[in-house]
DNA sequence: GTTAGCACTCAATCAAGTCGAGTGCTAATC
DNA sequence: GATTAGCACTCGACTTGATTGAGTGCTAAC
């Protein structure tokens, strides 16, 4: 698919208008832009077009035109230009470079709290976890005779417990064998030496087994993968009411609801791969509260610490280009921060 | 100020009403409520002395009483009954019980997460921390004839500066003066051997500087309360979207606003002493922006850790006996699970 | 002291009417 | 053939006015 120069600008121009506004955009209103010297009349007729093309929708007869999804993501892929900082945005961020912390995290924390309540964009974001839990022991007791209890406790002595369900029989002997193979392949082992070919490995060695097998690793899984321990945290979590896309409260609060869940967090951080910077728009999320959202993530490295995630979370309009640049800023100030940390520098 | 007994009873059943609905309370509504068998009439009659006493008033004429701070006051102190929980929600609060963590911060925090879940209500609070942060060094650099640099920096390396305006004149030899004085006497003292006294004494020391000093310790004294490093969190903040005075979604943002801030968190947190619970309606508060709000908080103790903070925040109207149950309830969980902390237990 | 009755108040709700921004289409123009 | 002016039409947003009903205060009777 490929616009024209026109469709282009007039893209961009509704797109950005919208981001500004929130409310439909109208031909009129593009055509005053001077940008392009035609009519109301031609804005129409190309915006009829790109509407056929699936890049503008209309809430309704007789409004002006909102981006779709595919609007958003062309214009984040081929049209966005970089955003230049204003003098007085530059002063005011450089003047956070002066912050001097020595805890990595409450560093990080602190300045994703600045720079949310400088942007006012809500930004979420997960410290550099690293990969060294463990579970110390597995435990399996039977409770009747096709369910038994599995127990795991980890590194941090946190216990989970789970009651599986068979299909067939069990006796004792069985629980006794899949708690030691458990406890002789996997207790004790940390977390990034962990991988689907070892998991694989147990489950042939076990074959027998296989069908009682499958439910207790699959819990065991779950509980390997939960090990992480990075930490989740949001800033300026209240900044999105600010948006009129949210003015209805109901909205609001199955987004910040789902915000509240840090499991949620945890996987929305978990998806970024190593991108420069990934924008995920509207309805390309993965869960459905976030249909209306736009994410903007990055992730930074600390050496010796492990890899963190940082973004910013706002409706589909939100100023990309803005958010683009303010977060490789973020990210890029703190590998700055990182690298050489060595405090004790007065201001 | 005495209230007779029948008084007592329409009271009670009119906030108790309110705090269930959320709407003004009529007198006909008190009147079917068979808990006391007059008529409406004679209920206007009661309602109109409880207005007079200040402990109800009138959104406007025609429209039904709700209850003035000065009525929540006297509810919560002398009519309120303890709020039993039901079997259900019993159970539902003894499996929690269940739970075994070891890092008590972390431990707080989930338990926290999951009352806040199961009560639908706001959950603030902040760790056990300790009081043995300090001062590292103070340095004051002269910038002009009237002003002065103040910069301070903490056990942890955090940088902490502040241009400081004075009356009159200075040189150098006032400022060095100073910051000698406030290395000699605070730089290293751990926070908690820091009182009111010892700054006191500082300035009877240094009377001759009186007018110049004020400024200087009030800002140090800034530093030296923000030293704490016990952390504070908030829990389900999205549940105060439920209650219709936060239908409004400004009203909502400025409340979210001020629970983002730690800062705010911190005085809150703060401000309890060892009373048993401490309940604070509306207008009680120092915080203008929580005139609407009423918080339930408590403390806990964690031997060798300190002492923390926890309550619930909702809008006046709040169910502050199951509040204060619920409180009790939870401290009490804490305080179990982190006096016999030897995990390894099995569920 | 209590209650029934009544006039009065006032927010909330609803329907009807108006307004205006914006569209799509057609015919004229460049 | 592309552009534009003009016009009829659509439809949400807003205004207005009438209606409703919950609730009050007051007075007179019980």
């Amino acid at each position: 698919m490929d616009l024209g120069e026109r469709k282009k600008k007039i893209l961009g121009a509704v797109i950005e208008h919208y981001i500004r506004t929130a409310e439909p955009v109208g031909s009129r209103t593009i055509s005053k832009l001077d940008e392009l010297g035609v009519s109301s009349a031609t804005i129409r007729n190309e915006m009829a077009d790109l509407e056929e093309m699936g890049l503008l929708t209309q809430p309704h007869t007789s409004a002006g035109r909102i981006p779709s999804t595919m609007g958003y993501r062309t214009y984040v892929d081929r049209l966005m230009k970089n955003y230049e900082f204003s003098v007085s945005e530059i002063n005011r961020l450089r003047s956070l470079m002066e912050l001097q912390l020595t805890e990595v995290d409450s560093m990080i924390k602190e300045l994703t709290g600045i720079y949310s309540y400088l942007t006012n964009y809500t930004i979420v974001g997960s410290s550099a976890g690293n990969n060294n839990g463990y579970i110390k022991n597995f435990h399996m007791v039977q409770i009747d005779r096709n369910s038994a209890l599995l127990i795991v406790v980890t590194d941090k002595n946190i216990v989970k417990n789970k009651q599986i369900y068979f299909d067939c029989d069990i006796d004792s002997t069985v629980t006794e064998k899949i708690s030691n193979m458990l406890n002789e392949n996997l207790a004790g082992v940390v977390k990034s030496k962990i991988n689907l070919e070892k998991i694989y490995e147990i489950q042939a060695e076990m074959d027998v087994y296989k069908s009682v097998l499958l439910p207790v690793l699959n819990f065991v899984n779950e509980c390997i993968e939960s090990l992480d321990n990075s930490e989740v945290f949001i800033s300026g979590a209240s900044k999105l009411l600010d948006f009129p896309e949210y003015s209805n409260v109901q909205k609001a609060k199955e987004l910040l609801e789902f915000l509240d869940n840090k499991e949620n967090l945890h996987r929305m951080a978990a998806s970024v791969d190593n991108a420069d910077v990934k924008i995920i728009i509207g309805n390309e999320n993965d869960a459905i509260e976030l249909k209306d959202c736009s994410i903007v993530l990055s992730s930074y490295n600390i050496k010796g610490k492990g890899t963190g995630t940082i973004g910013f979370i706002g409706p589909t309009r939100m100023n990309y280009s803005k958010a683009v640049s303010t977060l490789k800023l973020l990210t890029g100030q703190i590998d700055k921060l990182t690298s050489n940390k060595e405090p004790e520098g007065e201001k």
